[in-house]
DNA sequence: TTCCCTTTGAAGAGT
DNA sequence: ACTCTTCAAAGGGAA
């Protein structure tokens, strides 16, 4: 399981140990390496303005590493897409950020009925994992994702706290970022569109999956 | 072709 | 408040 301590943490952008040396990210650094684009999401945790315009426009050449992993990852914007562009070349987004980045985001995954399907945002453990997947495919120990997710599960426990808190950090901005597109989404619209269920975390193994009328 | 497996975390539902 | 369930990604393997 994850560090307890954590969970308290990721219910905000950055806490109040996050001014220690342990943190990787604060506040100002996430919008620091935060394209000027996405700023508009005013990700602060108080609605204030963030750092000061020759901050911002200082950051403007420079992304955090695990941006295109989290906003310019193929599968929320594809290689066709606006966002699959680099970042510098996207100003011209602003103007209808919103309405682009929606039909952007995660791409255009319809459901039974032909309408979208918005997808969950991920959550800190699938950033790692996509982020440290293909390390472990080209240590070629392993090819099945689920031998491979096993081995990522465990590195995911060796991480150090700054180290995990960084996706944590990420976690966050994603779910702000999800919750700004589509402020009426809920988990609870994507339940039954996979076909499946029956916790394998509280049983043991697999027993009784179940079709879900989606 | 479709679903399972396997991981952790978030969130909704139920008690 | 607590527990349980479902889904998020990935892709080889099994049916």
């Amino acid at each position: 399981m994850e560090p307890t301590a954590f969970r308290g943490e990721v219910g905000r952008v950055s806490g109040p140990d996050q001014n220690s040396a342990g943190s990787t990210f604060s506040k100002l650094q996430l919008l620091d390496w935060c394209p000027p684009q996405q700023q508009y999401l005013n990700l602060t945790s108080r609605g204030q303005s963030g750092p000061s315009h020759t901050q911002t426009a200082a950051a403007a050449s420079s992304v955090h590493p695990l941006v295109p992993l989290l906003l310019y990852s193929d599968r929320h914007f594809p290689p066709s897409s606006l966002y699959g562009q680099p970042i510098s070349a996207s100003a011209a987004l602003q103007a209808d950020a919103p309405s682009k980045l929606r039909q952007c985001y995660h791409g255009n995954h319809n459901n039974n009925n032909g309408s979208q399907l918005v997808k969950k945002p991920l959550n800190a453990f699938m950033l790692y994992m996509k982020e440290t997947r293909h390390k472990v495919l080209q240590e070629g120990r392993e090819r099945e994702s689920a031998a491979i997710n096993r081995i990522l599960g465990r590195r995911w426990h060796a991480l150090s706290r700054s180290e995990q808190s960084k996706y944590y950090d990420l976690a966050q901005k994603e779910r702000l970022l999800h919750m700004q597109l589509y402020p009426g989404w809920s988990a609870r619209d994507n339940y039954g569109k996979r076909k499946r269920k029956q916790s394998r975390r509280s049983t043991g193994s697999c027993s009784s999956w179940t079709l879900s009328a989606g």
